[in-house]
DNA sequence: TTTGAAATCCATGAACA
DNA sequence: TGTTCATGGATTTCAAA
């Protein structure tokens, strides 16, 4: 466990960081590898935890969630563990980071609209003080889709 | 195009949030609908660009990646339209979001070790003031994975 | 670690309700 | 939109190198 990766594991890694949906047959036409021979090394990423996840990514607006912000959080003294096992009742909440300094929560949320926000915040008190900026747009994961299996 | 979503729609967007790699057959049998109708419905979820991408997370501290942080940019009078341009130059950045407030641009960087940071900020310098938050832990994707095809 | 063979399962597209 | 079905591929497992 926890061999070193080489140069097979870095292609696999690359290819499957932007389409999570190729086949084991995809990759290894991709790299001159027979599909058992991939499926053996993807499994092997798994199974080492190096593979953490596959995720679909939507466009959150078409999907009736119009408003995107970061939010940060100030924790009030001994509120750190509350705040931990609340994290998760929150769906709003699409990641949350633990920080060095002040503000020691950073968070992307994500929500239907203005109301939604300030009810988000609202709930939020609790644990600390906030501070909000909406998100004007996304200046990285801009690229086009790409069709799984195609190539 | 651009039609309303069913219950049925959210349900394949439920299951492949979590999980890019189900084949059309394990959605249908989730949801009891036949392996077409399930092909049928993702791509036109993929057509709308409702679904935007499928990505595969890894553990970056695994890749070598050990530091991660956010850093806020306060960009200088004009320097927009030039930082625009040049994130995808930083593979550094995963994420980049211009915001309001004064610190105008929010991102999650990757980097090897301190010195990777340093070098790193001090190519951020030209566009803008910088704060760096060197992030702790990762409270919400922390889930375990999901195999592949496995019910 | 990889290949290749065999059995099983899936994707794809056409025909049709 | 949906099902069914034919067929060409893909997955999976395992023996062998």
């Amino acid at each position: 466990m926890e061999s070193a990766l080489d140069k097979t594991d870095l292609k696999i890694i690359e290819l499957l960081r932007n389409n999570a949906r190729y086949s084991f047959a995809d990759l290894g036409r991709k790299i001159s590898l027979s599909p058992s021979a991939v499926r053996e090394r993807v499994q092997r990423l798994e199974d080492e935890g190096i593979i953490r996840k596959y995720k679909t990514l939507f466009d959150r607006e078409k999907l009736g969630y119009g408003l995107e912000a970061i939010v940060m959080l100030k924790l009030f003294s001994g509120k750190l563990q509350a705040f931990m096992t609340a994290v998760d009742q929150f769906p709003e909440i699409m990641e949350c980071y633990r920080v060095t300094g002040p503000q020691n929560i950073h968070m992307k949320v994500v929500l239907k609209d203005q109301r939604h926000l300030q009810n988000f915040i609202d709930r939020l008190i609790i644990y600390g003080d906030t501070t909000t900026h909406l998100i004007l747009s996304d200046l990285v994961e801009n690229e086009h889709i790409e069709k799984p299996l195609s190539g």
